[in-house]
DNA sequence: ATCTGTTTATCGATGT
DNA sequence: ACATCGATAAACAGAT
């Protein structure tokens, strides 16, 4: 049988999953998070097979982000300005390839119903919360005080949403870390973080606001991702044997 | 226009 | 056998 060429498959389908792809794609990023084309590219960097095609396979990769709990849309910051907003991973659905496959996994990750509910209003809360300040922005070039830096993620919040304190301590020197939660936490602010690891050492964007640290159960979340999304990830290192078709239009 | 995102439906593959 | 899971198609809305 022909030997894939150095973990790119050749023009062989990998054996991953969508998921499993998308999956890759955002851990190996700075900030575990990536806009969909970022997504694509990851793919068709490493995947030759992912060159040709493409309507097909990103109608799919698209229909596995939005329909599968375990891929979260965070709006863009403000000061990020681009197209579509950013996809991570749910750290609840760090274990989703427990089983060691990465073609199918053993149980679909689904979100209860009331953490769906909740996560979705956090998530709208922060987007219209940064429809706002573009706005304000837009109105009064110079940067409105009115608005913390340290505090841009964190939107007010309904009070059968927010469970947070209201004023909010995490200023500028923020350590939010020791608040005992429970282990289902899954707020807009852990997603927004960066992460500390050593991957990648250059962000893809300047950091132009003081990041809050990790939170606890989330680097605890993170620390248990599956070793093999991890291992391949690192493994499939760019190929560019061949460049990338210029344009991948069909 | 094109890209991004959501949703429904179908179907083959795979797990129990 | 049956239930899930994953891939694909497709219609469609909204954003850029």
């Amino acid at each position: 049988m022909p030997r894939p060429s150095r973990e790119s498959y050749g023009d062989q389908k990998p054996p991953y999953s969508y998921i499993s792809l998308t999956a890759m794609a955002i851990w190996s990023s700075p900030e575990r998070m990536l806009p969909l084309s970022e997504i694509y590219r990851f793919i068709t960097d490493r995947f030759p097979y992912y060159r040709r095609n493409t309507q097909r396979w990103q109608n799919s990769l698209r229909h596995n982000l939005s329909f599968n709990d375990c891929f979260v849309k965070v709006p863009r910051r403000p000061d990020r300005p681009g197209k579509g907003a950013y996809w991570t991973l749910h750290p609840q659905a760090f274990d989703m390839f427990e089983n060691g496959s990465l073609l199918r996994r053993r149980k679909r990750f689904k979100l209860l119903k009331g953490d769906k509910d909740n996560l979705n209003a956090e998530l709208a809360a922060l987007a219209s919360f940064n429809r706002a300040f573009l706005a304000r922005q837009a109105s009064a070039p110079p940067p409105p005080p009115a608005i913390p830096s340290a505090s841009l993620y964190t939107p007010p919040l309904g009070p059968q949403l927010s469970p947070e304190p209201a004023e909010l301590p995490e200023a500028a020197t923020i350590t939010m870390l020791p608040r005992e939660r429970p282990r289902r936490d899954f707020t807009i602010k852990s997603l927004l973080e960066p992460d500390s690891p050593r991957l990648s050492p250059s962000p893809p964007h300047p950091v132009l606001m003081p990041i809050p640290r990790l939170e606890a159960s989330y680097v605890a979340a993170a620390q248990r991702y599956h070793a093999e999304l991890l291992a391949a990830a690192h493994a499939l290192r760019p190929c560019y044997l061949t460049p990338p078709p210029p344009l991948p239009v069909a």
